[in-house]
DNA sequence: ATTCATTTACGATATTTTTCGTACCAATAT
DNA sequence: ATATTGGTACGAAAAATATCGTAAATGAAT
């Protein structure tokens, strides 16, 4: 059973987020985007992808000389594994903490309010 | 100005924990915490705390021959940059998103959904 | 005073993550 | 054919974290 993944590093979460996003991509697109953000080699974004390829973490299409990757884990099930890490690491276990906190920190528009009463309301019929 | 503060590691987190619960405590004391949830030797966590009072992240008192530390960041603020960093790097930049998922990776409690009700309401009216 | 237990200090090592240089390979242009 | 370009592989260094052994200090108990 290979069901423990490990939690992604940071730098290998910015890779999953670009390959999140575009479904497809090399290195080269992929190492474009995070230029936008931050300095970095082409061959310091190649070696975090084989990596990850070695991880699992992704997986890539080697049939041409430019391999093709794609992310390998979902989004959803990333975002939950850091949430629920964070929740138990400094929210003492509690989520609604993490939710007060976040709708605190940055107020969101009035179709998310909504979606997110709709959430509460089902939560509350149970 | 020291203002720019590093995220805490993940280590120094479980420290910090501790130190947010008993407000002061001492290297023993924390340690024995810890033990509880994992393995560890006490001069590793003394090494850790000695850090984290080099980095600024606790104060202590020498004046005894058993130190006595306490954090010197605060729990919120820590959070905020937790939950910030978060958002912006597998949210996408949206609060309500992480919200979502929290709520439902781990039902809360009757009391906790009218808090996060009150709290809605609140943003409503804005 | 001497021993014993507890603590801090500190250096060293281990581990994990990030970064990069260099070699090598394949396709294309000259 | 040869040079150029753009790609992968790979090893190794650098940086950040985590871990631990050992020595020295301190205070309490005998």
């Amino acid at each position: 059973m290979n069901n423990k993944q490990n939690k992604p590093t940071e730098g290998e979460l910015e890779i999953l987020q670009v390959l999140w996003q575009k479904e497809k991509a090399t290195v080269r697109d992929v190492h474009e985007i995070i230029l936008k953000s931050k300095e970095a080699g082409y061959t310091t974004t190649l070696k975090l992808m084989q990596i990850m390829f070695e991880k699992g973490l992704v997986t890539r299409d080697d049939s041409a000389k430019t391999h093709i990757y794609q992310a390998n884990i979902s989004k959803e099930k990333t975002q939950s594994q850091f949430v629920g890490k964070m929740i138990s690491s400094l929210f003492g276990g509690s989520s609604s903490q993490l939710v007060m906190q976040a709708l605190g920190s940055q107020a969101p528009s009035k179709e998310e309010l909504h979606e997110i009463q709709q959430l509460l309301d089902n939560l509350k019929k149970q």
